[in-house]
This record gives C-alpha cells, sequence and structure tokens, in this order.
RNA sequence: GGUGCCAUAGCCAAGUGGUAAGGCAGAGCUCUGCAAAAGCUCCACUCCCCAGUUCAAAUCUGGGUGGCACCU
C-alpha cells in the first residue's frame, strides 16, 4: 500500500491555509503547498502566501523554491514535492499538501511521470513557430497522421496541446497517448484523504475573494509588484501571468489606475475560483467541506478528524 | 406645460418589413512539462405595453407608459 497522506484542497480563499495548519498541528504534521504561485520567491501578499503567523510553527515547503524570472513546471513540482512527502514520511509526521493547483495534487498522488525530453531542444519554439504560421488546423491534421487519438480529442484552437503532442512524439518517438497509458497505468505514489473546501452559496465566496482583494490592496500589492516590475521580471514570465500580478503590472505600466486592476483581480479571482471547483469536482472520492456563508474551522476540524479516523491515521 | 430623441438578455450593443449579430458578465465542461494557464459548450420561441396595417412587424402607423435632452 502506498504511504497515507492528507489533502487539503479548494478554491481560492476557501481556508486551505488555515485548515491545514490545524490539522497538522493536530495530527503532528507538516504542509506540503501545492500552489503553482507560491512557489516564487518575491510574490507573497498576491499569492496569499502565508505568513509565518498564520504558520504557527509548522514547516511549510514548496514555498519560495523558485525565483519569478524562472520556468517552473509541474514535472519539476512532483520531483520536488515528492522528496518533501517522503522526508517529512520518513521523519514519522504526517505529510499535508494543501493547495488550490489541481494538475499539481493530481500529478503528485498518482505517481505520474513526465516524457523526459532536452530543455535546450529548440524543438518546442520550431512548433509554436510553426503553429503561428500554419496554424492550428495544418499540425492537428499532422498529429493525426502519427497520432490519430490525441489528434481527435483536441480542438483546432487548442494550440498548447496540440504543440505538446507534437513534441511529445517528435522528441521521444512516442505518441502522447500512448505516454499516458502508460503512465496511467503506474501506481499512485500516495493514498490520499482529500478535503475538498468551498462555500455552500458562490456569493459567499464571491464576498470573501472581494475581500481578500481588498486586503491585499491595503498590504501593498501595489508596492509588490512595482518592486518585480523594477527587479526587472519580465512581464511575459510565469510568475507575471499570476492573477494580481499581471492585472496590476499591466496597471502600473499602462494608465496606473490600480483601484481599476483591483476589481479585475476580483473578477479574475472569482473565475479562477469557478475552474477550480470544476477540476476538484471531478475527484469523486473527495469529502467535501462546506462552508455555510462564512468559515467555521472548528467544525471544520472536527468533521476532518473523524474523515481521518475513517481513514486509518 | 411644450417640443424632440430613445426604449432589444443581468450590462453594453447590432439589426429600419422576411423570422433576433457580437461583446461582457454568468453557468457547465476538458485538462498528463507555461495550469492563477489554455481550450470547448450553453445562455432572448422574443425586442416596454396595447391596438392596427401586412402573407410577414423588433423594424411601419396610432395610443399608452418609462427615460433622456432642450424650451417655457
Amino acid at each position: 500500500m502506498p504511504p497515507k497522506i492528507i489533502v487539503v484542497s479548494g478554491p481560492t480563499a476557501s481556508g486551505k491555509t488555515r485548515l491545514a495548519v490545524e490539522l497538522a498541528l493536530s495530527h503532528n504534521g507538516e504542509v506540503v503547498s501545492a500552489d503553482s504561485m507560491q512557489i516564487y520567491r518575491r510574490m507573497d501578499i498576491g499569492t496569499a502566501k502565508p505568513t509565518s503567523e498564520e504558520m504557527r510553527g509548522i514547516p511549510h515547503h514548496m514555498i519560495d523554491v523558485a525565483d519569478p524570472e524562472e520556468d517552473f513546471s509541474v514535472a519539476r513540482y512532483v520531483d520536488l514535492a515528492a522528496q518533501c512527502v517522503d522526508d517529512i514520511l520518513a521523519r514519522g509526521k504526517l505529510p499535508i499538501l494543501a493547495g488550490g493547483t489541481g494538475l499539481y495534487i493530481d500529478s503528485l498522488l498518482s505517481g505520474r511521470t513526465f516524457a523526459h525530453f532536452d530543455e535546450q531542444s529548440p524543438l518546442r519554439g520550431e512548433l509554436e513557430a510553426r503553429m503561428r504560421t500554419e496554424g492550428g488546423q495544418a499540425l492537428l491534421e499532422e498529429l493525426q497522421k502519427v497520432d490519430p487519438d490525441s489528434a481527435a480529442r483536441l480542438h483546432p484552437n487548442d494550440e498548447k496541446r496540440i504543440v505538446r503532442a507534437l513534441e511529445v512524439y517528435y522528441s521521444t518517438g512516442k505518441t502522447i497517448t500512448q505516454h499516458n497509458a502508460e503512465t496511467k497505468a503506474l501506481p499512485p505514489r500516495y493514498e490520499a484523504l482529500t478535503l475538498t473546501l468551498a462555500f455552500s452559496r458562490r456569493e459567499d465566496m464571491w464576498a470573501r475573494i472581494d475581500r481578500r482583494v481588498d486586503e491585499m490592496m491595503e498590504a501593498g500589492l501595489v508596492q509588490e509588484v512595482e518592486q518585480l516590475l523594477h527587479s526587472g521580471v519580465p512581464q511575459r514570465c510565469t510568475a507575471m501571468q499570476a492573477i494580481g500580478y499581471k492585472e496590476m503590472a499591466a496597471a502600473l505600466l499602462g494608465d496606473g489606475d490600480t483601484a481599476a486592476a483591483a476589481e479585475e483581480i476580483k473578477l479574475r479571482s472569482r473565475q479562477y475560483a469557478k475552474r477550480q471547483l470544476t477540476w476538484f469536482r471531478r475527484n469523486s472520492a473527495a469529502k467535501w467541506l462546506y462552508w455555510d456563508s462564512v468559515p467555521d474551522f472548528a467544525a471544520a476540524l472536527q468533521a476532518s478528524t473523524g474523515y481521518m479516523k475513517e481513514f486509518g491515521i
């Protein structure tokens, strides 16, 4: 049997950080973040990174492990996070994976491997260039010849996935369909009890998100983004596509209307939360904890502890 | 009080006689190396109301109602 761990997931601003710490305190655990943006150093306010007061002495891993100008990826995340989890287990403690990046969580748990390829290779750049000149339909037809299954699944507009499918094929000689089937057959790396936080009513979630963005503004989001820009972080890198940074950077470089940018951030955050919920709904084994208008951590802790007993922890 | 203009989805908005564009917002979904990303689907049986003209009306006519503008 794979080792057991706890996962705390949920849309943005649903209280994952707090619940994870509570669980860690009561069950001798350590937190491993599963957040694609808290990975980056110097991006604290806008990613709602836990402060040291919020951590309450609980070690947090997978936060501040990359610089904003670096390229990060799921593959790197899985490598690093698996080491953290295994280390926590080896020390006899309970790993609590907490975060809102569904792809990272699922990839880590499933034991998924990623097709190896040469990062120096110009292949992807070439494919992207061809995508621009020849268009998605042409590349999709090319994919159709080698991997009809994935070609049938992809929409001509889904350029990223067409490029990736072709990239995997040309660099490994294996189709992405084949690769996915092989990795799907691998045993899961961990057995997880997944706790998913959510609000019963969407309006309550929106209110929480709005308030949190206001708090970020008060905490100095504008200054944080200014500093990133001044230190030369390019606007197009992955870190700067994070919600909060993208909009604020555009405002600072444009009309300077930071209040309007904050409203935009609220909107984008609500849309993001909706996408997260879609992802989490796919996990039929997840235990959902619903907030009735406002989070009640005492109740959540109690319910979680019940689930953990059933789960055998 | 008078005159003029306007009324189309939650919002913006095209459509001037032939059977309701588009955008935003919203909902649902997909997802295997950029994922806080990217992509897909759905969303007005009806155009403020009533009457009329017409084979046919959001489009034309008359009368209401509401809004805006100007005049007194």
